[in-house]
DNA sequence: ATGAAAGCGCTAACAT
DNA sequence: ATGTTAGCGCTTTCAT
């Protein structure tokens, strides 16, 4: 086996080894290297700039952070996992790149452990104590403890929320219109001459599924005939409680699924009960997150979750960079439907 | 429109601020809150973490960092489009929350702009600015290059690549055992009974496609009626090469991509053209990643990408414990087949 | 055009 | 059981 690159001890190179080299004060490297007070000699100034390449000097940003109390830095509580908060990322991250900003990365628990916060707390922990410039973060659950913002507040770190929306408290928002997506759920599938179509949310879920279903009803709601009822997906007894209402006189010959993941859940059990997509029974869902098992290609809906990033990260710029606070911002991208094979007229 | 949280202009509070108000130097603060140095009176050691506590002291991670020369911080360039890679990332920061480790994500341009290396650079300076520990980092395209390494190297940071392996250097590397996935793929098509494979990797890619390639050919090698043409799918002509070797006397009735979108992208030419999969032809695609408009569900290779990243973690954590060197590591984790509807016998 | 000195928040060696 | 001193790498007055 070969050993790693070459070990060279080479001793750190600071400001100070330049300055003595150079036969100069440190100060004078300091000035000369960031360009401030420029009324140094020509060649005091080359040699510096030499010997700083030469011994490829790099400045200490840990220093220069505990100094002027500005790291560059952001925290980000997202998780990675699904191509949704992974977009958001990537969003946040690119407009992040050009403005010398680089994201300190972690979150707590997946969302079913609300309960175990130690996680969430030591990554706040974590970011306060490398004195980030401000935070990102998507609640990871409704109960999301609210003594976590105060961690941040406290410290007039600039804080953005993410994705699900906090009643209780007021802080900037970026997320997605989901009462909009609602409605053009329902639209769509009224337009297409469905009537009794059956929401599939969850209780156990945030806002979003809520709202989802909130704009839903209000479409539905102008149609007399149109369907009340509503599943929640995230009960034990749903597989029994879906098949009672199709099975019903008037069952329905939709169905709107709050989430990707509960859509194909429910093609799947369909499918397994002989019921055929979309012939008998069309399926719409929400958030673009394709699965690789699904046995349909999914209507479901583009949150856009690069411009959710993207218009996040530009607040949070605003943020940090304000004196004074301004008007709290709440932005809601509206999802864009994207038709595929899972929907069609009644038959 | 509501004003952000409370603007409490609390003044920042430093071990200074805890000492004068216990009415005890700095030092003592310091070795309380620390634990050092056990001989302090109960009493004194009370009234200081009351302070604390009630201050909501926090320590200065930069400071500390900066004198102890350990910042706890990982340097991660992998994007995180594609769920390989957020997976990868998911891996790594499982295993480092524990270690109170946190990462500084970060990454350069897209595959196809191998060119312009100035991002990539910038992002590796401000890793290095900020002391991070130790950098995990996918190499963006086969030119990587090499000077980025130095730039690491030369300030004796460890440093592990994912994924792509890189022959001119020696570091440690993690990533996935593509000719042992070349060879299941073989195999799985020749059980299945078929001879006549087509090969589509691209001559763009990196080790990733030649190692899959090489040993899909191993295996097929030893048939005698083995198809020896192999397709370089992005090349801008492949569609054109495709269907010449489709409508050949003897023309492949499986075909083996060399990933997961470049298999979709076959399947929807083949369909296009009217032939069935997995009726006409059979498909093996790798790495799992699928899109929501795949016209079917592919037979694919989980990477475990999950496990690569926990891999390169704790190479990680080595690395940056061990004081002298040790032998260089090159893991790779052997992907496992998902049989889905894309691969059947043919007919 | 440059140096000297103080300080950022904290740790560690050296007192007492 | 606690205080003093020096120092980490650097910036920023204040001098000369």
């Amino acid at each position: 086996m070969k050993k790693r690159q070459p070990q060279n001890f080479k001793v750190k190179v600071t400001m100070k080894t330049i300055a003595e080299e150079a036969g100069v004060t440190l100060p004078t490297v300091s000035r000369i290297l960031n360009k401030k007070g420029g009324k140094y000699a020509e060649a005091t100034k080359e040699k510096i700039f030499e010997i700083a390449d030469r011994l490829k000097y790099r400045p200490n940003a840990l220093v220069h952070g505990m100094q002027s109390g500005r790291t560059n830095t952001a925290g980000v509580m997202i998780p990675v996992i699904g191509q949704f908060y992974a977009q958001i990322i990537e969003g946040i991250h690119n407009t992040f790149v050009d403005k010398g900003i680089i994201m300190l990365l972690g979150w707590g628990e997946n969302i079913n452990a609300p309960k175990d916060d130690t996680k969430e707390r030591k990554i706040i922990h974590q970011l306060v104590d490398r004195r980030v410039d401000g935070v990102i973060l998507r609640p990871s659950c409704e109960a999301f403890e609210l003594s976590y913002f105060e961690e941040i507040w406290e410290r007039n770190i600039p804080l953005i929320l993410i994705d699900r929306e906090m009643t209780n408290i007021t802080t900037d928002f970026v997320g997605t219109d989901d009462e909009a997506g609602g409605i053009a759920a329902a639209e769509h599938l009224i337009g297409l001459g469905h009537q009794r179509i059956l929401f599939a949310g969850s209780s156990e879920q945030v806002s979003t599924s809520r709202q989802r279903e909130a704009g839903f009803r209000k479409v539905i709601g102008e149609y007399p005939n149109a369907s009340r009822e509503s599943l929640d997906i995230d009960k034990p007894d749903h597989v029994e409680r879906l098949m009672h209402y199709l099975k019903q006189d008037n069952g329905p010959t939709a169905i709107f699924a709050y989430s990707d993941p509960s859509a194909e859940h429910i093609a799947d059990i369909l499918i397994k009960a002989g019921i055929s997509i979309p012939g008998d029974i069309s399926i719409v869902g929400f958030g673009d997150q394709p699965s690789g098992t699904c046995p349909i290609a999914l209507t479901t809906f583009d949150q856009h979750p690069q411009i959710i990033g993207k218009t996040a990260a530009e607040i949070y710029l605003e943020l940090i960079t304000e004196e004074t606070r301004s008007d709290i911002r709440r932005e809601r991208i509206t999802p864009d439907i994207i038709l595929r094979a899972s929907t069609t007229p009644p038959q």
